[in-house]
DNA sequence: ACTAAATGGTTTGATATCAAACTAATCGAG
DNA sequence: CTCGATTAGTTTGATATCAAACCATTTAGT
């Protein structure tokens, strides 16, 4: 039984429960305070989700479809619609039919869309500088590969 | 210079902000999958930000202020009276006046909300199983208190 | 004691998000 | 080839959240 529950440990142990739930307590706050922080330093009307999606381009290629956006970043393909629509209207991307299948679009980066990243990142600058003042970054990198481990199980088993 | 940038290593280094930025954004997909796989197993219309206030109120005691909710889960004052009038109307919470400050009000949990939480926590009990099958709680409880240092330090710059 | 400032809550208008219904295009089994 | 199933995207209706304006009460300075 490779699948079965096997050691039960934290089932069996409050405390251990309690405790993970503590992780995921401060993994949310974290989340809520950096994203607050965040949209803050972003210019006017722009979100992070919209910055998240511009990022993404930038870093592993544009010519995505709108659906795989909204894999990448876990959310309907309604609300993808939705942002696509508003970094459109702003000029920053634009969404363009695919030519090799009818049923979906394809998204770019415009010029405008580069410079506006350019432009977020460095506004996000002195958020960054006052945590390398009081955090060490090196802990925060050491433990990476353990969120990315959280983040693979948590994705792996969405349709608990 | 006690408080100045001293070392502005992550500045100077982009490889480093770039893990910091990596280290924001795995935090905010374990949150967002984490908060997904929550509200599923939630029961009915409730929702996490519902259950995370009755257990807050389980955990430190009820008769709280609206306003200090509010503070404890950095969401404003507006949510906080709309969340606490979607636990009202389900009957979880009672919100009375404040006999000794008449600007105020207090929460306190009703027998239903207590039994609800008794609930909600049984019907995660299947999400911890499958984590703890396939993490080690342990590696996650040791990450506990730098997760807590990087919290406090947003927190205390959240008007940055 | 009076008024100005601060505090606690509510309301309003906007945006983000989700789930589910819907539309259009493609795919595949026969 | 055709029709049912699948896939991509949009739309709709609901809820969550925020910021800002607003109202009521309390506090403080004079």
């Amino acid at each position: 039984m490779t699948n079965s529950v096997s050691s039960g440990k934290a089932l069996k142990n409050p405390a251990r429960q309690k405790l993970a739930f503590q992780f995921f307590t401060e993994v949310g706050i974290i989340q809520q305070l950096g994203t607050a922080l965040f949209n803050k330093r972003l210019p006017e009307g722009l979100h992070v989700s919209h910055f998240s999606i511009l990022n993404h381009m930038m870093r592993l290629g544009d010519g995505k479809t709108p659906l795989s956006l909204a894999e990448s970043f876990q959310v309907t393909k309604g609300t993808m619609t939705h942002t696509l629509a508003g970094l459109t209207k702003r000029g920053l991307v634009r969404v363009e039919p695919n030519a090799l299948d009818g049923r979906s679009k394809l998204v770019f980066l415009t010029d405008d869309g580069r410079v506006f990243h350019k432009t977020a990142i460095e506004s996000l600058a002195p958020m960054f500088a006052m945590l390398d003042e009081k955090i060490d970054f090196d802990k925060l990198i050491e433990v990476i590969p353990l969120l990315q481990e959280v983040r693979e199980i948590l994705d792996s088993n969405r349709d608990m």
